[in-house]
DNA sequence: CATGAATGAGGGTTCATTCAT
DNA sequence: GATGAATGAACCCTCATTCAT
């Protein structure tokens, strides 16, 4: 689990930088590490009770050498909200194409979309940590938006393709919808015991499945 | 609005002691005066930077006065969390009536539902911080429980009524589902400007119709 | 020594709030130690490498204290600066009066203004670490203002009345130039022996009796 | 130990070594380059907060080079110090003869003395910094000695051949007082507009010519 | 020798909590 | 009870110095 996000957190750094030579090879692992560090505490912890010490501590380094890498705390986990949003975006993108989705049954599409979410938090425990209620510090929440665009974009394109009928403000207001009943959803999903876990998930989805019928309907 | 929810205090904390003499009255109004500033404090800045000092300050007492009342923070916290449940369920309460619910339409029980938790948010801002988020300090967790077990309680008593084929653990889920997606929704609700707002409401009702009609075609 | 510092700190910080009740008395001695404490070690370290910590220990209280009464490092200096260009102005005042000098001779006028700015050195071994070069932090730039400004005021109104006919330019040139002078000698006359500094005053105030005959010849 | 360093200090600034391989020219060239990084950085920060990454930096190498070269950062002011010392008293041997200064006025030689030292200064922005006040860390305060040893000893000479019938002790306070008054006076004339340069040059050399008559008429 | 990542003590500052008055 | 000054651990961050590569 933690090597998938490692590689994950690699992968969206190494793709923003052409050619990195042997010298930064070291360096971002350990800027990859560090994410992960941070992830784990953040998961554990949420980010006020996160400590930079405690992220030094966890990744194995010296409270120091943090800072080599990130300027302070805000920017690491400014740096670990791009990953995610890339990653989860990745992942989306992975799952299915947003300009074919055609031949889905409704059910079939949220499961498209849900899934991948799903397993995304799971898979990075952190990532709710950033995705956030709104009494974030004020650095804070301008480092998360990349998650929250990265979301809203696509279950708007995908509510775009599906429903052209309805207005753009209509559309908006169902997708953050959608999107914040997830994020509620949440916990409880990540929290459960393995096989409860397929059950909450089911009723998340009855619920987001109903919505749209309804939103067909109207 | 204070001053409802100080009479609110008053009321929940007074109901248990029989006969308070002059002495406890003023422990109990300062009681009340504390906690009604916490909850400022709380809806400005929420639980993690919400500071003592501040408390005191916004009642206007000293710090070392807070001491006296709580025995620290949490302590703070989880009584304003005990006032906002007896509040929040008798406000509940007075909107309907769980055993006489027959001749209502869904839609109709849905407002009846909603409508006072709704208002109980809008009047209290700092509610929502108590209601909170799973990656809270250990202390508050528990403190915020009432809060929790006041809300689940009455939807699933409501469920019980309304839907007695489904089993127990249906409906709790039910329930604790429909919480979410209202928690979830009340940061956009309670931020929105006030022409905004009822349009968000009334997706989040669609939302829960077309849950609960599911629920009941199951 | 110490004592008579506090004694003016005291003198100058309850000079400007009008009815300093009991309740404060005891945190304007406090103010007043801190500044005492942070006078001692300036003197011994210099600005940058004075401590809070350095300071809260000499004043005998924990590092939190200094916060109580202080923002931060800078304010402390400022405060400090800001009581040593009252002292000093006040020192200088009682020393002589600008309007009538007009019995002196020059060398006169010279110890008079002279005597009470190396008195207030001797007296207060923290002045010279914030009357300083222009290498400061920036912060604390501004904060020493208050010292320069009140030194440089009364030389230079020493000069309006002894050589009017001397145009301004050439009176503020001439004053910054001998407050220099002193400010430069003052570190061997402080850390003298006791017999070694008359000699050095004596050479010092020779040197600007020169230079205001040279001015007065010119 | 700083005996020892002062020594190598010296030595590893003159040319004393014979027979320098390439490996030692390579070394010295990365000293001097070293050095007047150091001198840039220490104009533009003065000494404490002069950081040696920065001069690492400023210079092109590593932090951990430098380590190569000094064994700590008071070495390298040392060092600079010593260099600055000899490039001093180079100029100012280059600029008059102290043996012979029979023929010129006292004003010509105020104007042969101070000259260089003012040229030097406009020259090597980080001299200053290291001619400094007596709140310096420890370790500095002896590594800049021969800063000023190589000022002390040649205007000592100079009024040795122009005093002879004052005492060694007035002699040695008088060229204090001068040098401090010229150094007192530096930051004024470096940070002035080149117009108004001259100006203040002007009226500190007035302060020292009238000094000095007044020495000789004593 | 060079590199630059790593170290860790220490700096300024905050804040929950205590305690003398 | 009330006060508010005092406490001190802990936080975020810097930087002189070291060390593996």
């Amino acid at each position: 689990m933690e090597d998938q996000l490692e590689a994950e957190a690699a992968a969206g750094a190494t793709a923003q930088r052409t050619a990195p030579r042997k010298r930064q090879a070291r360096g971002e692992r350990r800027i990859a590490e560090i994410l992960t560090a941070a992830a784990r505490v953040l998961a554990a912890q949420g980010y006020e009770r996160t400590t930079t010490n405690a992220i030094a501590a966890e990744a194995g380094i010296s409270p120091g050498s943090l800072y080599q890498y990130f300027r302070n705390k805000d920017e690491i986990a400014a740096e670990l909200a791009t990953t995610y949003a890339a990653g989860l975006r990745a992942a989306h993108e992975a799952a299915f194409d947003l300009t074919d989705v055609t031949g889905l049954t409704p059910a079939e599409t949220i499961d498209r979309v849900i899934d991948p979410i799903l397993a995304f938090n799971v898979a990075n425990p952190g990532f709710k940590a950033l995705h956030a209620r709104p009494d974030m510090p004020p650095g804070l929440a301008a480092a998360t938006r990349p998650i929250h665009e990265a979301l809203r974009g696509r279950v708007v394109g995908l509510l775009e393709t599906r429903f052209p009928e309805r207005s753009a403000v209509e559309r908006n207001l169902a997708a953050q919808l959608m999107i914040q009943v997830v994020q509620a959803a949440m916990p409880s999903i990540t929290t459960a015991d393995a096989d409860e876990r397929p059950v909450i998930i089911t009723e998340v989805k009855r619920m987001l499945g109903a919505y749209v019928r309804e939103l067909a309907e109207r």
